[in-house]
DNA sequence: GAAAAACCTGACCATATGGTCAATTTTTTA
DNA sequence: TAAAAAATTGACCATATGGTCAGGTTTTTC
């Protein structure tokens, strides 16, 4: 008989041992897939291959593709999420710029795969998590963009559209995750090092910081 | 006997009447298409429907998905080039940054589906057009570097990396068409308007001027 | 106006892939 | 240690989809 396979909790800390470790397992190798191939050109057999069971198996933990894409996604809004804990109202704005790029950043850097799984999902009009964009993560830059018009009003800062500037951020720090192999062509590398991230950081933040008059 | 169909110039320019007509229908059809579904994604089905061509005839014109996938982003490239014409030695920096801006976010604006394709490439490594990024492309931007360094030398704008300013102003304006979802999210809008587009140009600008320290 | 070229199309095929299932083994529980 | 629960797996199936093809129709050419 085929087994309903009870994962208790949505984040995957449900479950016991072993389940643990492969659903850890499977995730991992479904953000690769899925960041290189897409929803559609990812395929159960090449996560299955990469995650080291057969194909079967996967499907024990996770009935369909889509419950694995979802999972992914999961993960990854985790990661998107905080960050903006930097940006309050009596944080030196100049400060708090700086760490949010260089905190973003790191994330392009350490997790480029995951950038790309989100970059993909957004680019096909964001089907799985539309409500997320809509709901929380509208709230938390309404809030965001709150404490920067304080930041604006106080004149600390040069007037500038937070919510654009949200925006801009997003942008010029992700590209060079979800772009890596046009930047790597401008800038003539094979692949991106670790300078050349630290000078993107630094370019981003001088752009920025000068951008807002800091 | 299937008829190997001649089309002459790479662009699509040679052929009869009726090839012209219908190879214009059906590019239109597959950058919607692939757009919004990715090349794995997208079917011939779709895009045949789409142009309002039985399957089979989209199999005259072009003999594999591929063929139209090579062709759709064979047109955007053109898009892609030119724009940076007002980047020149005598130029004065901050009309020609101002009028870059414009041009890229005119173009996002007009033709998101274009740049959604184009994204959507790069962001899968890029298998098809790689070349031209690390050939055309890179000798396009190394030029137009020495001509920011120029300015820079002479004092006429703030020293700025000129090829991570690039891949800034890509950013910046692309992410309007690619992640257009996550903008209307935080945005509060059901799409983009006219009026958006403006503002966004406007703040695009602001935001990079000041950084050049313009 | 007839021959040639270009164009059109329904029926068909091969393959890839998501998903099922029943039987077996391993692990946990009591 | 025995029963129950969880985990594993190879074989199998249904379907979607890229692509073929033979024959028919329209358009162009001379």
């Amino acid at each position: 008989m085929t087994a309903v396979a009870p994962r208790q909790r949505e984040d995957g800390r449900g479950g016991g041992r072993i389940r643990q470790h492969q659903e850890g397992a499977i995730l991992q190798a479904a953000e690769q897939v899925f960041a290189r191939a897409g929803f559609q050109g990812a395929t159960m057999a090449e996560i299955a291959l990469r995650a080291g069971l057969p194909k079967s198996n996967l499907h024990y933990y996770f009935g369909t593709k889509a419950e694995v894409y979802r999972a992914v996604l999961g993960h990854i809004l985790r990661l998107w999420l905080a960050e903006t804990d930097c940006i309050t109202p009596d944080a030196d704005p100049r400060e708090a710029l700086e760490h949010y790029i260089a905190a973003k950043m790191r994330l392009t850097a350490e997790r480029p795969d995951a950038s790309r799984v989100f970059a993909n999902e957004l680019l096909h009009g964001a089907p799985e998590i539309g409500d997320y964009l809509r709901g929380e993560l509208r709230t938390l830059v309404a809030d965001k963009a709150q404490v920067i018009e304080g930041w604006i009003a106080a004149g600390r800062m040069a007037p500038v559209d937070p919510v654009h500037l949200f925006i801009s951020l997003w942008a010029l720090t992700q590209t060079y995750a979800d772009f890596e192999t046009q930047v790597c062509a401008v800038l003539g590398r094979p692949e991106l090092a670790p300078e050349d991230y630290q000078r993107a950081t630094a370019h981003v933040q001088a752009l920025v910081l000068r951008g807002c008059g800091l």
